[in-house]
DNA sequence: CGCCAGGGACGAA
DNA sequence: TTCGTCCATGGC
């Protein structure tokens, strides 16, 4: 994968397993959609970008001096999908999936952005979550200059600093609301702290981010594997539980075992190609 | 009306 | 530890 800075973008060439709706349309982000044209737009680390695709590349239009580390970390860039999918394809239920979403790439998302967004996930549909993650931004996040549209930052701890649920209240967020005022405050008084969870184990991380309220199992799982890295998590939601039956014929209880035995080093990638796979083909409802 | 959505807190057993 | 129950909101 090869990666061209030029004036006004980002050219990334040998995008075999990168592509743009894969990667965007899995349910791990909420801030970028795919527009008319079929290009894809959103906003990261505060600041507005739209990518497109040609034939075997990938072209982020941004300036190539402004492509930094973070960005790449972003796209994840650096990691050799091709022997993931290669190392997972061993059963004919994954071969299926990898064929379906193999251009997915986990995106390495803003920590404090991941938290907030998968509190608001719970319980709730992913076309009303990105609304309301829009909306969030919208009332407290930063205006960002961006052709063709309204974008805004996503606020920063600071930025929220004092918030109370009440101020919630025009984004229904109904009982989700009280949990998003704890998870800020815990994260300004510094107990929880991204760049301290990423240095620990899973188990070491997860444990701590259990400990907010409003973060459950599988909450917590979302948050490791898309802002922190950790891919033993492997987020069991009711779409996987679903798909891991049909699919598998793995109960619920089972599954923690299973993706252990089943997908090595791999568990959430693996949990993203079967994820996805199951919401857009519907095999195993 | 009931059921579901990238669930979790809480109390009871 | 596991198991109900309740929790807001909106789409279908």
């Amino acid at each position: 994968m090869k990666i061209e800075r030029q004036k006004d973008k980002v050219i990334i060439y040998g995008t075999e397993d990168f592509s743009l709706l894969h990667t965007f349309d899995c349910g791990q982000c909420f801030r970028f959609s795919e527009k008319e044209d079929g290009s894809f737009s959103g906003v990261a680390f505060g600041k507005y970008v739209r990518l497109t695709e040609e034939d075997d590349s990938v072209i982020i239009h941004m300036k190539g001096e402004e492509f930094g580390e973070e960005w790449e970390k972003f796209f994840d860039l650096s990691r050799d999908y091709g022997e993931i999918k290669k190392a997972l394809s061993h059963d004919e239920t994954m071969r299926n999936a990898i064929e379906f979403g193999g251009g997915i790439r986990i995106l390495r998302q803003e920590f404090f952005e991941c938290l907030i967004s998968f509190i608001i996930s719970q319980q709730n549909n992913i076309p009303r979550i990105k609304k309301a993650v829009e909306g969030f931004c919208r009332l407290f996040g930063k205006k960002i200059e961006a052709p063709g549209g309204e974008f805004y930052s996503f606020p920063s701890p600071e930025d929220l600093r004092g918030l109370k649920a009440e101020d919630l209240e025009s984004l229904k967020l109904g009982y989700r609301a009280p949990y998003i005022a704890g998870a800020v405050e815990e994260v300004l008084s510094g107990r929880i702290n991204g760049d301290e969870l990423e240095v620990l184990s899973y188990e070491e991380a997860k444990k701590k981010l259990l400990s907010v309220k409003g973060i459950g199992n599988k909450v917590a799982d979302c948050i490791l594997l898309f802002s922190l890295g950790k891919f033993e998590a492997f987020p069991t939601d009711t779409w996987i539980k679903k798909a891991m039956l049909a699919l598998y014929g793995v109960e619920e209880k089972n599954i923690p075992a299973y993706k252990e035995e089943a997908f090595g080093k791999y568990p959430g990638f693996a949990q993203q190609y079967i994820f996805y796979y199951m919401r857009e083909t519907g095999r195993g409802k």
